[in-house]
DNA sequence: CTACACTGATTAAACGTTTAATCACACGGG
DNA sequence: CCCGTGTGATTAAACGTTTAATCAGTGTAG
């Protein structure tokens, strides 16, 4: 039992032929000089005899491996499958398998990760990096997928802008109090989906942004979020940045006896699995991971396939930035409280 | 640049202290007869020179590649992330990496990913398969975790079990009429969930199973389960094959100002992400992933490690159903409707 | 007729590792 | 004194592939 599983080698073919093991490589491979039929009869042989090549062989040779690495922050998070299927999807189109290795729990498994990877020979790796940390230099090509106003960002979604476009649909909805909900102040990517939602909202809406782990750090995980109160308090919008916290909202709106959405409405992003399918459906951005992974994997592609080797460290996609897409379902509604927007507070941090 | 990255090789270090390659290799694998002093001056050279073995060497030399591969059927299932972050950590403790590839699309994608692990010289795989489908013969140990009541399978959840335990729990709770909602009758997985649910019911409570894949070929996707009226016709249960079924249908529950749990019970399948925050809390419960990963990873590392090779098809494992444990959270609460339960109408499919 | 270019194939080395076979040597028992 | 044995190391081959260098013809221009 060898790398290339079943029994044929070059060596089998060209003994079967009674030609050279250079002539069927070269033959199979397209590159040297052999004649036509040659050629032909080789390719008829060598799937004849099941030939596999052994990427064993050729990594030894070529000193390639052909296989790139993924390394996800926390695997458990909702968004995964869809970053996992779409770079699986790039990195083979690119003739590239994907070995995965998660940095699930502390910082320091991020690196164990990589250096598991790097001792597989992986000729690059797409990093989507845990929150608030800094990749070390790697000793290979490196496309990390966070956020735009990451440093040394390769290539991610616009988060900013998709947060612009849920701030404004609010906005035209008639929206003038709406609260933001983000778990976390420490991740770039969800930073830059609040502050596109400022900036959506634009002076039309106060605005009031409410951390959900500095909450649960006094109430306990899963504790309410006190979305009545805010309603109670004309909230009339709760503008989340992911999905999960819309469902959390939503259900907690819904518990309460607050219909969704018209006393109030509620938005999510990156359109998770349940997004369509809860009731109200849930009115969300979604990112163009296909299109993300295309850039990153091409992007890192080059950089191995680049002569002069730079080997370690960041490559840069032709695009780092890509838009995201406001998909509109039902948990939005009109405004009907018609207040006029009060100047008392002035829009700020519901948690420090 | 060869596939062990950094320069040093075997050859390096016996060249820095003047010995052969093969007591380098000896001393580094403790296998050969090698002095200590000797064993000790090649290690601390090794990792002065920063040595990484090259696992192309060494797999073409030994013909494995200490790879192992994971195929899912669809990467899009929520449940996705928590396999593949087990297998993913029981490959990593038996000294292996994993190459994942996503037979996501029609059936015939699924054996394309086969023969693109087996191309890449995987030693052996673990498969869960897409619903319905069989895995045919591979040229490498295969573990497949499905279900018990597949034909084939290596390990899984003890789903039926699973059922079993939701079934009395809501029996206990008084509850003399639920609805089973499942998605697929095709599913294995799913259908031991039913009859596991039923089963737990005993004769105490009339179960209706509803299937939302040939509800939506009727009404479209994402449309409603019509679960008010399941609630006006006396039913106050509602038990899910899937937390997102379970979802969908406490959002709609909700959204008809049905409240959870006091006028209805809702539980799911599988602990999902969101199942600990919606509100109500979702009862649900949990597979044992890590424990399911493990034995499947350990049949599949036997079965390549054995002298003489079956090579091919399923591997066994210790152990073939792990049980499943009963999380109840604030989904479920007793049956207040003191009804009779009237015999009527007998237990029977919702849609055919 | 010689020299040359071109074609279609072969030879041989190399990638880095593992491992069976061998070797040099010292030591102790008969 | 010789032989067997055990120890610590080396030699050499092998895994399957790629590829630069070489070679044997053949047709052709000068």
């Amino acid at each position: 039992m060898t790398t290339g599983r079943a029994g044929a080698n070059l060596t089998a073919i060209a003994a079967a032929l009674g030609v050279s093991t250079a002539t069927v490589s070269n033959a199979l491979s397209g590159k040297g000089r052999v004649s036509a039929e040659l050629s032909e009869k080789i390719r008829l042989k060598a799937d004849a005899l099941g030939y596999v090549p052994s990427i064993a062989g050729r990594a030894l040779r070529t000193g390639k491996s052909g296989v790139l690495g993924l390394v996800l922050p926390d695997i458990a998070n909702p968004l995964f499958p869809q970053i996992a299927q779409a770079i699986e999807k790039a990195a083979d189109n690119a003739g590239y398998g994907l070995l995965i290795a998660d940095s699930h729990g502390d910082v320091a498994k991020q690196t164990d990760a990589i250096n598991r990877l790097i001792e597989r020979g992986v000729e690059g790796m797409v990093i989507v990096p845990r929150r608030g940390t800094r990749i070390g230099n790697v000793d290979c090509p490196v496309a990390v997928i966070d956020s735009p106003s990451t440093p040394g960002n390769t290539v991610s979604a616009d988060h900013w802008d998709g947060g612009v476009q849920i701030g404004r649909h609010l906005a035209e909805l008639g929206h003038r109090k709406v609260v933001i909900i983000g778990n976390n102040p420490d991740s770039n990517v969800q930073n830059d989906r609040v502050g596109g939602i400022r900036s959506g909202l634009s002076g039309l809406a106060e605005a009031e942004t409410l951390w959900i782990a500095s909450l649960e750090k006094h109430d306990g995980a899963g504790c309410p979020l006190g979305v009545a109160q805010k309603v109670a308090q004309g909230f009339t919008a709760f503008a989340a940045v992911s999905d999960l916290h819309a469902l959390r909202a939503l259900t907690e709106l819904q518990r309460d006896g607050i219909t969704v959405p018209e006393q109030a409405s509620v938005t999510g992003f990156d359109d998770l699995i349940w997004a369509p399918v809860v009731t109200p459906a849930l009115t969300t951005i979604r990112m163009d991971m296909v299109r993300i992974a295309d850039l990153a994997v091409t992007a890192l592609v080059r950089s191995i396939d680049a002569e002069d080797r730079p080997v370690s460290g960041g490559v840069v996609a032709d695009i780092s930035k890509v838009a995201m897409e406001l998909i509109v379902r039902s948990s939005c509604g009109p405004n009907h409280k018609k207040q006029a927007a009060n100047k008392t507070s002035t829009a700020g941090e519901l948690t420090s």
